[in-house]
DNA sequence: TCTGGGGTCCTTTTGCCC
DNA sequence: TCTGGGGCAAAAGGACCC
């Protein structure tokens, strides 16, 4: 825990190690998904466990600290995992247990205070301001959540605590495993300023390239640089942010629920794919699937996006904005299909496609202005049955006929109805 | 060493209107 | 009628995050 000697600009002084004015934490869970899957399985504890997808193509999602120490980390691809860490246990991801667990920390929090604003499955921020008076000091609290967590979901996690959000979340990464430190506001430079640039949020490979160019490697080299040549070489949106950054200046607050700006699926083959049909029959899995989604959740969406990544990893992506918005698959994939179809491929090998809606709002604020016997209309009622179904039923049980695949090998991946 | 899937945000380009 | 340019929205690409 780092300590600060001198008192806070602020309000009422505390003692060293003050965590007065911090009323920001970053809450993040150790080893997440890994931690989860051991849970059902307490004989894989203490061993070197990986979690990822099966196929050939799959990246790690999680892997356990005695895997990490063979440098296997997330987002590494399984094969090249495999080959650094030879004894280590791959299991699947069980998303459900994932999505369980999730709801758990975040019940945690929410009884905290109402200001939790998650970025991801297993990790939040929480604006811990108004909870002083009934739980205690920013740093207690933090205690209090670690305990919680750990008793009520059997995992670990770790809590950064600071004046700003960002500094918070450098806090909780510095901290980790299993940890907790109090950044106290006095103490922000001096705690920023030694970290490799690559530690600052928005900073990744290319943006820390073009700063090495520039001969900057900490983060105190960049808050030494004039803005304007950080502009220059970042754009003014980036090069502004991170000179604010390097200060510890982050003016934003923890928002609670942010609504989506965009919905949407893709799915990379197990081998790259040529044959028309193939993609075809993806697009129009996709486009469903993100329609339902859409449906679920009562939004539309008024701009259909596709994307198609190449064998050779080129990537690009084609959009077309619609006059109204919608939520009907049928109408998604016939958009989605125009798309592909107006790229002209004639048998490029595609490695990747994706479908998905911009634009997003409630669809009860939607302009709606569906006429009687318009084809849409029966095409929104047709999968507004389907979902009704589904909720029933399960997922797939009722797709279009192109999606059914008699003989259960096709497809892909397969899928089966039951 | 061969790169997932879900997103967000920013920048640049393009087309349109006046 | 031609041209320039401002303003705007959409499109495309790319970097980044978990």
């Amino acid at each position: 825990m780092s300590r600060g000697s001198v008192p806070p600009v602020g309000p009422p002084t505390g003692p060293p190690g003050d965590d007065t004015g911090c009323t920001v934490l970053h809450v993040d869970m150790d080893a997440f998904y890994a931690s989860v899957s051991l849970l059902t399985r307490p004989e894989l504890r203490g061993l070197p466990v990986i979690v990822g997808g099966g196929g050939t193509r799959g990246v790690v999602l999680s892997a356990t600290y005695e895997a990490r120490v063979h440098g296997v980390h997330s987002a590494m691809p399984m094969m090249r995992a495999r080959r650094m860490c030879p004894q280590a246990v791959v299991v699947a991801p069980d998303h459900d247990a994932y999505a369980r667990a999730s709801h758990g920390v975040m019940e945690v929090f929410r009884s905290i205070t109402p200001l939790v604003e998650p970025i991801s499955l297993d990790e939040a921020f929480l604006d811990v301001r108004g909870a002083a008076r009934r739980l205690g000091t920013p740093q207690q609290i933090g205690e209090h959540i670690r305990a919680t967590i750990e008793d009520e979901q059997g995992i670990t996690c770790s809590v950064g605590v600071a004046s700003t959000k960002f500094v918070a979340k450098l806090a909780s990464a510095r901290c980790k495993p299993d940890g907790l430190l109090v950044v106290p506001a006095d103490d922000v430079v001096a705690f920023l300023h030694p970290l490799p640039v690559g530690a600052l949020w928005g900073v990744g490979g290319k943006t820390e390239d073009v700063l090495r160019g520039l001969g900057l490697h900490t983060v105190g080299d960049i808050a030494h640089t004039p803005v304007a040549t950080l502009e220059r070489a970042l754009g003014p949106a980036a090069g502004k942010h991170l000179s604010a950054l390097s200060w510890g200046r982050d003016e934003r607050s923890v928002v609670p629920h942010e609504p989506d700006k965009s919905i949407g699926a893709e799915n990379t083959f197990g081998t790259d794919v040529d044959d028309p049909a193939v993609i075809a029959r993806e697009l129009l899995r996709l486009s469903e699937r993100t329609a339902a989604r859409l449906r679920a959740s009562e939004q539309v969406g008024r701009t259909v996006s596709i994307k198609v990544r190449f064998a050779d990893f080129t990537t690009i992506t084609r959009a077309k904005t619609l006059g109204e918005p919608t939520d009907v698959g049928r109408v998604v994939y016939d958009t989605a299909m125009a798309l592909y179809e107006a790229l002209g491929l004639e048998r490029a090998r595609i490695r990747l496609v994706g479908v998905r809606v911009e634009g997003i709002s409630d669809a009860a604020d939607a302009p709606h202005q569906l006429l009687l016997g318009e084809k849409e209309h029966g095409w929104r009622d047709a999968e507004q049955a389907v979902d009704r179904a589904a909720r029933r039923f399960g997922a797939g049980v009722v797709r279009p006929a192109t999606l059914v695949d008699p003989s259960g090998t096709a497809g892909n991946p397969p899928r089966r109805a039951q």
